[in-house]
DNA sequence: ATGAAAGCGCTAACAA
DNA sequence: TTGTTAGCGCTTTCAT
């Protein structure tokens, strides 16, 4: 591998005018810039970048915190901001923490060793380091998918009341008056955010949301399995189901499926991700897609300003993005009378 | 931060002494060690490891090449390499190429420049500069989930011809007489051995699989709808299907479904990958698993024992593992006659 | 506009 | 066993 050296005994200058030939911020001579790129064009010169890493403790690498893979979330998380970053010229470190705060917190730690641009943490448990990390170093750091209490960290979600207002007014508009939800976790701000636009939105419409019509899920298949299921045992009265994400809504197709209740016909069910199951499956799934491209984009635009700026205080930065609506075969206008089980 | 520095000057020694303490490799006296250990405790300090891979040359990052992300078997490849990287402490940094070359050629070139460990592709193509980094530099690189022609370059696959073999046999042993299969791109050497795994059993067992009952698909959901439509259209006879991968075998059940093509009474199906989809659908997928997590793990090795051994030929490395029959809703006994539309 | 020299934080050769 | 010194490849004063 050629280095500065090689590029400077080749153009005959010093190592330091090769830097600020190749850096250009500071002025070089017409006659040696061009001598240094021809320089750097004859042996295909690439600066190191641990070197410049080391000194300039700017390594052009941004660490993404997902609490696991094997799911269609923080996929599109991985995917959007690999791109993003690759993008802006950084490259991506990625850490699963399989929701274990010691991991996370193993892996924030290299993360630092390796005089890291920035961090992006996607929907962090309460548990998380990442507080400690913010202040104990002044490494940037941004959070995608959640909001936390403390609002000097900079956050980036979707409209969450929003999506659970545009479900409601979807399944309203299609003359539906009994509603049912599966929700995500209650502690959690953003699944109360979504419940309450949900509610709020059927509410005003003069339609009927019952509390026992309301099951607290945990985003699994499973947990989309045993709402129903719950639902269907307590004699819930519905006509329309909106599952706060595409896995629990999975989970409710497929016990409908198994117990022969007819989606859209008996059912009208709406999930929330829009993951690539959701279009896959027949009869294909009517959701919402969040808006995970630009919310990864905004989040790494946060570090590299911020990273660049060398701001110590950006003042608060909240970011919130809208929710789209894709209608596709699981709503229809609601049937005679409400689903039983028999 | 602290420093090396920071250490030494605690512990009363030098910045060698607290190094050679720190790494183990050379001998130090009981006392000093104990001092050394007992300040980088009080200051909490971490080895700079951008420093270090400046000066040794080995930075404990792994380069993880993959065509997409949104796609199960690369997802797997992601978090199973993690996974193992993790393990080793090592960390990794992901690449898509979207199978773009050039793509590929800017982040591998970056990853030279960050000094990385080694590479990892995943199912490179043809058209990938693998083979031209590994000749210019020294960096170990490992291929999974496909071979090439060099024989140089490490592998490491799935048996795939053990896959089309368990898929027959699977099949075979419901009573099944007639088969079509939906295969990969066959200019890719493993998808031939899907196929020829496949079609050796079947023949070998006396049953029949007709060459129009072959369809060549590309490994998408829309192909396995067109490979079964192109069946149904030609009047092809049989009563069971593998698809080479998953996402095929469910575009062929949502065909399947829309036309009320009952499975498995109808048509068994068998698929590959045993992605989550596989499972959550209705009725459930029976496919073969690829043992991603240990391929995964094997290639971390590979690099890691490599990059140690400094061995500069390692011979000819070519780990072929076994896939595994996961038998769940989608077979079963044939039907009295071969499927028709009409 | 350019060069010399120092230094980022670490390890390794050489001496002692 | 330990300290001194040099240097990995780069950037950045500080001179000129």
């Amino acid at each position: 591998m050629p280095s500065l050296k090689d590029v400077a005994r080749l153009a005959g200058v010093s190592t330091s005018t090769v830097s600020r030939a190749i850096n250009g911020n500071i002025p070089v001579s017409e006659e040696t810039l061009r001598r240094v790129e021809k320089a750097v064009r004859d042996i295909n010169y690439k600066p190191n970048l641990v070197a410049r890493g080391l000194r300039i403790k700017s390594t052009k690498l941004l660490g993404l915190v997902v609490p696991e893979i094997q799911h269609e979330t923080f996929i599109s998380f991985i995917r959007f901001t690999e791109e993003a970053a690759e993008a802006k010229g950084y490259n991506l470190i990625i850490g699963s923490t399989n929701s274990d705060p010691d991991r996370e917190e193993r892996f924030i730690e290299n993360l630092i060793r390796r005089n890291i641009d920035g961090i992006i943490f996607s929907r962090v448990s309460d548990k998380s380091h990442v507080l400690k990390i913010l202040d104990k170093t002044k490494i940037p750091v941004v959070i995608i998918d959640r909001t936390l209490e403390r609002e000097d960290i900079p956050s980036v979600v979707m409209d969450n009341y929003a999506s659970g207002k545009i479900a409601a007014e979807h399944l309203l508009s299609l003359g539906h008056e009994h509603f049912a939800c599966i929700t995500g976790p209650l502690d959690i701000a953003i699944n109360r955010d979504r419940l309450a636009g949900f509610t709020e939105t059927v509410h005003k419409a003069g339609a009927v949301l019952e509390d026992k019509c309301i099951y607290e899920g945990n985003f699994k298949f499973e947990s989309g399995k045993k709402g129903i299921a719950y639902f269907l045992d307590t004699g819930a009265q519905f006509t329309a189901l909106w599952a706060q994400n595409d896995y629990m809504a999975m989970g409710v197709l497929n016990y409908l499926s198994k117990h022969s209740i007819p989606v859209p016909e008996a059912v009208s069910v709406v999930g929330l991700d829009n993951i690539q199951q959701s279009w896959m499956m027949q009869p294909a799934l009517t959701t919402i897609a969040q808006p995970f491209r630009d919310m990864c984009s905004h989040a790494v635009d946060i570090i590299i300003d911020h990273a660049t700026n060398k701001e110590d205080k950006m003042g608060r930065i909240q970011i919130m993005l809208q929710p789209e609506l894709i209608v596709r075969e699981t709503t229809a206008e609601p049937p005679e009378k409400c689903i039983t089980v028999n």
